[in-house]
DNA sequence: AAGCCGAGCGAAAACGTTTTCGTGTTAAAA
DNA sequence: TTTTAACACGAAAACGTTTTCGCTCGGCTT
């Protein structure tokens, strides 16, 4: 078990400085000829690399981001992580991996952890209960310290700094305006509290559609959710309420779901109650996942690009930390969402 | 914008020596507590933490650890980053990832890349191509630069390393047996190429079993998809294969899918062909994800216990980072599958 | 008065690089 | 023959830590 090889070795081994070395391997024509091929046949021989966090520590850069997402086990974030490793690695960059599991503390946690030297800069979605908490000091600090983020999909204005974001707001209208083209005239919504942004923008979304078509909303057609039933054993209880949502409406022939998975328990529980899809009743779902992919009737959904999100906010992450001495100017990228239609819409 | 503090700048300031404030920082008996304090509130007034690249780089270790897999926008992958994420965090370590996108060249890639320096080890799965050209060269080295490499899932049993494994053969022999308790007649399996060990291994499961009830095998009811059949376009090629295999066998009362979507699909086509669920035809597939749970009929699975996969490659793999001095020992945890009964069974 | 001890602190090395700035040798120019 | 310039290389600093080893100074023991 030989370790890893180093300048210093290579340096004694062939009795020179260590200077010589290095600069023999970089090519520099300070070094003649003959050097320069003795020490970079040798670093062949012994496969010689550069150590990564000497450089890092020299450059004051590790070539390192970092990222923080909510969630790991959720077809969007794990797709927003592709993107990003696609473009870091593209552009030489490695990517380490944060998860809050939504909460506050795991954040603060994880991103202290990182930066203290470890990364250059974030890539990072807000923990739904920093967002309940709207604590947000520890973004503002990292920012203070020189370290740039870049925040995508859960998002907040408080904070200055880059965002990649989806058009929660026109996706869900252009569903909802699609339920009312197809001759909807009682579309539900199921969606979540107002607290996490996207639920609230696609909410509103819902509401401008209806207003085009001069529809007034129902609020007895508008289900929140409460969150803490999106774990797993709760399952059941949301299937309840969206029964509860049917028998108040006896008349719903179109549900629009901020999320697949809640489409998906209500296509259930509408087929339970004898209703026909998509003849009795339509439905539109938000985020492309493999549920909608794959169900029957496959579902109607509004795609969000999680890949085409991640590699914008790593290219944006990375050009800003390849050009710091720029003046200081932060975009917000819209990722046009669209509507992919499937079964579950006529 | 303020860089981060160092232990120079604190030195400078309280005109004391790098070594005294570092010492006064941990708390030594060596600086009087006058001194002690007047640095440690110093230091907290500025929020100062210790750069891990200098702390990495003096210990000759980073406290993170590289994940390698094939595909990250997967159930299973994702559940097992959580379980490697979890404990890593609760010991102190961070988690980097590189996506091999089951490309032999990107494996080696990204395996050189954090084999610099960056990481203490790796937790990987072995990407298709690497399995089907069996060069394990990049294994091998890695390892012997004294790098220990913990493989969970796809692993190869010419590498000695820890290892973690669910038990294939057990696993797909019990839902066969299943299966065939439920008084199927004629049991088809669909599953992969025999290159992909995991494959191999549950085709042999579903062979044992048939074997325990004096079945014969029919080489009509297996049937080998091509891998490649499962990127997103050639689904309907497999739907079209499934179909023929239902062609050749009228009589097929069972079907045991090496995966969730081979499962779903065949289900898909079963319904097409007015098979009713679970009386005419019953169904298992392999790994509970997300599909499993919601089809209708929800499918009886295998389950694969990701996240505990992950948890145990973690663990095993710091147990050896901190246990060095350590005689060189290699376990191969197994971890049991069990069979989640749902709606796709009697 | 000479020696000793402990308390409190600093200098320096080490981790592995890159880079700036010498410095010595040799060949060409004056 | 002396000055100069090019060439080839080495020493050392720097990045930010931790830790070992000395050093100084005061007070104490003989």
């Amino acid at each position: 078990m030989k370790r890893k090889i180093t300048l210093k070795q290579i340096a004694r081994e062939l009795d020179v400085s260590i200077s010589t070395v290095s600069k023999a391997l970089r090519n520099s024509i300070e070094i003649s000829e003959d050097t320069r091929e003795k020490v970079q046949a040798f670093a062949k021989l012994y496969n010689y690399r550069p150590n990564n966090i000497a450089l890092s520590l020299k450059n004051r850069k590790t070539k390192t981001i970092g990222v923080i997402i909510p969630e790991i086990v959720h077809h969007f974030f794990a797709q927003v992580i592709r993107g990003i490793e696609l473009v870091a690695n593209k552009r030489g960059y490695n990517v380490i991996v944060g998860l809050s599991n939504e909460s506050f503390d795991k954040e603060v946690i994880n991103m202290q952890m990182l930066a203290n030297g470890s990364i250059d800069g974030f890539i990072l979605s807000i923990a739904k209960e920093t967002l309940q908490q709207q604590d947000y000091h520890h973004f503002n600090e990292t920012i203070s310290q020189g370290m740039p983020i870049v925040m995508f999909d859960r998002v907040v204005n408080d904070i200055i700094c880059d965002k990649v974001i989806i058009d929660d707001l026109r996706g869900s209208k252009n569903a909802v305006t699609k339920l009312l083209e197809n001759g909807c005239k009682q579309v539900a919504i199921i969606t979540t509290k107002d607290y996490v942004s996207v639920g609230k923008l696609r909410t509103q979304g819902y509401l401008e559609a209806l207003d085009d078509f001069k529809m007034s909303a129902n609020s007895n057609l508008i289900l929140k959710v409460d969150d803490e039933l999106l774990s797993e054993d709760h399952l059941d209880s949301l299937e309840l309420e969206i029964e509860q949502l049917f028998n108040r409406n006896s008349k719903i022939d179109g549900i629009f779901a901020v999320n697949e998975l809640y489409a998906i328990i209500a296509m259930k529980v509408a087929r339970k109650l004898g209703l026909k899809i998509p003849n009795d009743i339509q439905f539109i779902g938000f985020t492309d996942g493999v549920l909608s992919k794959h169900a029957t009737p496959s579902l109607t959904t509004v795609g969000q690009h999680g890949q085409e999100m991640g590699e914008k906010a790593a290219d944006l992450l990375i050009d800003k930390l390849e050009h710091e001495e720029e003046e200081e100017h932060f975009q917000t990228i819209i990722i046009e969402t669209n509507l992919i239609e499937r079964e579950s819409t006529k």
